[in-house]
DNA sequence: TCTAAACCTTCCCACCATGGTAAGGTCAAA
DNA sequence: TTTGACCTTACCATGGTGGGAAGGTTTAGA
């Protein structure tokens, strides 16, 4: 098929589906007579199993040994398991980071009155007096 | 004082510094005959203002915001609340995102059993069959 | 007074994942 | 044969930041 049929069979759009075979994350597509990207349902089955990827939050590097994980069939479910803990921790502190900021915001907003008047604890916060 | 002084009392490098002034988000700084930027404590305040801003994680867009209102002296302190309120729906957003992720890769991982066999539910979840 | 170091200037390139657009080739159906 | 839907490559943009090159300025010390 091509790559139109096989970017909406897998929802990665043509556009990232040449990207990802530009950066090596896999492999050159067959290509026909015309020079088209040629593209079968294992090649759409791995497609999405990068969208999904994605869509969990892992980082290309990540998916990169994921790919070649699952095309292990001699891999540990030990080596599996370490990568995603490892992607949760990153989350994990990437969300007590945002929790940290949204905590200090809300702080701040809970204590300006937000009438009229310009006096403002956020202001004087940014500013440093506060 | 020149922008690499401004820039160790500010928390902004100059490289930054040179950048903001680019897009328009600080004044262009004055000039001395050498051509060099000349910097006062003013401007180093209104950089330290910036630098907190981006912690709190403001956009650039937002800071054009905080900056215009800090310098506005008729401001009223609920279009700031209602900026701040805004930013937080938005982190709350993200952060609820990540987290569901979180969840979800969680929970996965859980049911990895982490040993020396192949089989794993983390795989078989983005392979599609989960 | 000369020189070297430390500063500054502008300009270009890179990241990352993604989207847009333009100029042109291919193919199938009418 | 024309039309329109598809494909190709190549370039530009995003946002926030850093790196580096090539060259000008200033300052401190020999």
């Amino acid at each position: 098929m091509q790559i139109g049929k096989a970017a909406q069979m897998s929802g990665i759009s043509a556009k990232m589906i040449r990207h990802y075979e530009a950066i090596g994350l896999i492999p050159s597509a067959d290509r026909r007579d015309s020079n088209y990207r040629d593209y079968s349902d294992d090649d759409v089955h791995q497609l999405s199993f990068i969208r999904r990827s994605r869509a969990l939050g892992f980082s290309m590097d990540e998916i990169r040994n994921l790919l070649r994980l699952w095309a292990d069939g001699n891999r540990s479910s030990r080596e599996v398991k370490k990568l995603a803990l490892g992607h949760i921790e990153d989350l994990d502190s990437r969300i007590k980071a945002m929790q940290d900021i949204r905590d200090t915001l809300a702080k701040l907003a809970n204590s300006c009155d937000g009438n009229h008047r310009p006096n403002c604890p956020i202001i004087e916060s940014l500013e440093g007096r506060a």
